[in-house]
DNA sequence: GTTGGACATGTCAATAGTGGAAGGTAAGAT
DNA sequence: ATCTTACCTTCCACTATTGACATGTCCAAC
């Protein structure tokens, strides 16, 4: 249930629409959490119901600008603080390369080659955006910070990892 | 629709039931892809029908051991070499740290602290396995080791993250 | 003045995933 | 003999997620 919380982490950051959020979810909150619309008035609908939030002020065009309520702020915190298991990882990309022995030595070469190149390019992404976003001392700032650190990372480990699978599938399969 | 392939993909390695299968997602794929048997058992059903799996042979206790069909394996290959879309990013762990600033600064770092410590439970875990397997010179083993070290090297990046996280969080807030 | 684009919410059907209950069989250990 | 443990499948209720469709409003440019 964590589209609740990045909702409430939202609103606890400052108040705003559906529209707004969906906004957030589509660009700063793209690397850590995502959302469809469909998903997000759902649960605003779900929020407001069970208490967590309100609707603060009503705009044009039936704009509803949702503000988080003191429960809503104390479950947000109570998540925060929950030690939470290590999450299952499920990645595609992995379930690809563990089954590349069904596909030519070539063609599993190339499919991990594409891999890096893909990493390559997040690291890019990720790099334009910290160099646009002015990074100042607040709160926000420094943990949008660390997040997007751990991306950068990623995206380089995964990008080492590829270059490094490569030499190994050309070693052992010619 | 992975689960369809990650059951397609040990299906073409060896037959087996879907208790099998439900080992394997226990234990060798728990780092790639994970199912609960009620998926698994609806999934084998499906496949079936669709004809990419058959009954190959029936045992005791109502087992029944499925093979991969040459349509399974058809459409297996297919997916091998379909260019996906990178994945969206969905992770609670970066979630919370992106709202780390509703806690106080202590608890931020401890979060964190906890983070890395779990990466490098994670990585002497599969130091673990990679200790016990017998690395042959099959494809199972070969793409085995790629994706294990995929995974100990994003554990490493955890680790690295976390440590400088927390001196940055301590830097920025005493 | 109308038109196109950004703003804004809502609903639906379908698929995917979780967790647990229920029901049963075979084999080996004592 | 019986008992425990591992083996094996099926079903159900619930939540999460996707993608598409429907409906409308405000604003600026032309």
């Amino acid at each position: 249930m964590s589209l609740r919380h990045a909702v409430l982490g939202m609103l606890a950051d400052a108040p705003g629409s559906g529209y707004d959020l969906l906004k957030r979810f589509e660009t700063a909150m793209a690397n850590v959490w995502s959302a469809t619309q469909s998903q997000l008035y759902g649960e605003l609908g779900k929020l407001e119901k069970a208490g967590m939030i309100k609707v603060a002020e009503e705009g044009p065009r039936g704009r509803k600008e949702y503000a988080i309520t003191d429960e809503g702020r104390a479950e947000l915190r109570a998540w925060l603080l929950d030690p939470a298991p290590r999450p299952v990882r499920r990645s595609e990309t992995l379930l690809r390369v563990y089954f590349l022995g069904e596909v030519s030595p070539v063609q599993a070469r190339e499919y991990v080659r594409r891999q890096g190149e893909s990493a390559e390019e997040l690291n890019r992404h990720l790099a334009s955006i910290d160099e646009e976003v002015d990074w100042d001392d607040s709160d926000a700032a420094l943990f949008g910070r660390l997040v997007l650190e751990w991306g950068k990372r990623y995206a380089a480990m995964e990008q080492d990892w590829a270059d490094w699978a490569v030499g190994e599938i050309r070693a052992a399969r010619g």
